[in-house]
DNA sequence: CCTTTGAGGTACTATGCAGTACCGTTTAAA
DNA sequence: TTTAAACGGTACTGCATAGTACCTCAAAGG
């Protein structure tokens, strides 16, 4: 079976392509079949967990008897293991970091931003939610899961940082930067959402946070006293400084 | 049945005292059991979860009838229930953010010490883990477990940074501030812990995030310049700044 | 001392689950 | 058109579970 990534199939002419390699329709249909699934599994395991989410109940919104799904999957925890692996290609997918031009505050708001949006976003908070629970009984697909997810948008801010902060941090572990980014941009979002303690933020509020979340950053990391913001502009300030 | 906090129980002389009040024998031994109860069904749910943990295996493991269970806790919520609070009141005992006489930054560096060590302990792990996936069918459970565990140690991290840095920070929202110190000086081992993605850090390494995370914040929050760490004196800075 | 209360033991009910067997029908590929 | 596979439907097998019934025994309380 030929590499897909996150269930993407498209029909040209009289037959079927995925990837730029043609295939059979039968593989095809399989194909889709399969992706659709997936679509319905992950409803059922984000609804209820990977013990309360149940197999039948899969095969009867599938339409199809269970047979079916038992030929595309032949275990409980291997259907699981395909929908954290779709799911976490589907978290990390279409990262675009570029703000060329603005000045760093404004690229690290705008960064900061992205970061806020993709950590709240239903699908990851989800995502989240169940994969915790697995770390003691499956640690391996936890692993994959951050590998393919998490991991990967942790290197692409990093990159990202050591292209276009080179100069101006005065670290060189861009890594431990960008994790310190993330945590002052989205921690509080994070576990907000995760526990689902209140309503999910408003844009405004993403907006503001990105904000501070770039401000603190700079301010912490700044290599040079002019990108320090100074403390009488920022949002919380005292009034009598 | 009067207020106890989290399984303690004091015998003295020929009666039984809780918080100093005098109860019966019988009543005593209930309470004694119903901690123990608790302290098994806690192993059970950390290990397997909700759904995957069985009251029958914590009846077997009790040792008694399963009537002895459920004449404690009438159906697998309510002990889950009981799990939850017991736990969050555990994880929130023995504040001591009290290191009087030091530099603002030792203060920090104790503090976010603290912070580390407790976010870090399994117990606080295997609870994230328990209650994240809980968020969607019991929302009310969640919300306890927030008020009386992670809650409090927010307040007390804000009213400390307020007593104790009052003068020291430009911005007045102790609780943001409280906030980013606890996503700075935890976040990474936060989900490195959560995710079993590496082994527990050593104590040296939580020193060195601890006293990391205070730099930073310093920096990022201090009102005066004396409070900020030369750069050059930071692990990570350049050798070349 | 005697009564009430709780606990142990065992067997039970009802339910839901993952996974299988069988068989007739559809349908893609040759 | 033929053929082999995949699909749909239904009924099934074990198995584990939450929770119940019933009886016996120990012990606390008055």
């Amino acid at each position: 079976m030929p590499f897909f990534e996150s269930s993407y199939l498209a029909k040209g002419g009289e037959w079927y392509h995925i990837g730029g390699m043609k295939i059979g329709k039968r593989e095809s249909q399989r194909l889709l079949k399969r992706a659709q699934i997936i679509a319905i599994a992950r409803e059922h395991f984000f609804e209820k967990g990977f013990e309360g989410a149940s197999m039948s109940a899969i095969a009867a919104q599938l339409g199809g008897s269970k047979r079916t799904l038992w030929s595309y999957f032949p275990s409980k925890e291997e259907l699981f293991a395909a929908v954290v692996e779709d799911t976490a290609a589907g978290i990390r997918g279409g990262i675009d970091f570029s703000a060329v031009g603005d000045s760093p505050l404004d690229q690290l708001t705008h960064l900061s931003r992205t970061i806020i949006e993709r950590m709240t976003a239903p699908i990851a908070v989800q995502m989240f939610r169940l994969i915790s629970p697995m770390s003691e009984r499956n640690p391996e697909l936890v692993r994959i899961f951050f590998e393919r997810g998490p991991r990967r948008t942790q290197k692409s801010i990093a990159e990202y940082l050591r292209a276009n902060f080179g100069d101006l941090l005065w670290t060189d572990d861009y890594w431990q930067a960008g994790d310190d980014l993330v945590a002052l941009a989205a921690s509080n979002f994070h576990f907000e959402s995760l526990w689902g303690l209140s309503n999910p933020p408003t844009p405004k509020q993403k907006d503001a946070r990105a904000r501070r979340a770039a401000i603190l950053f700079l301010r912490a990391y700044g290599r040079h006293p002019e990108l320090w913001a100074p403390i009488d502009k920022v949002d919380g300030a005292r009034e009598t400084v």
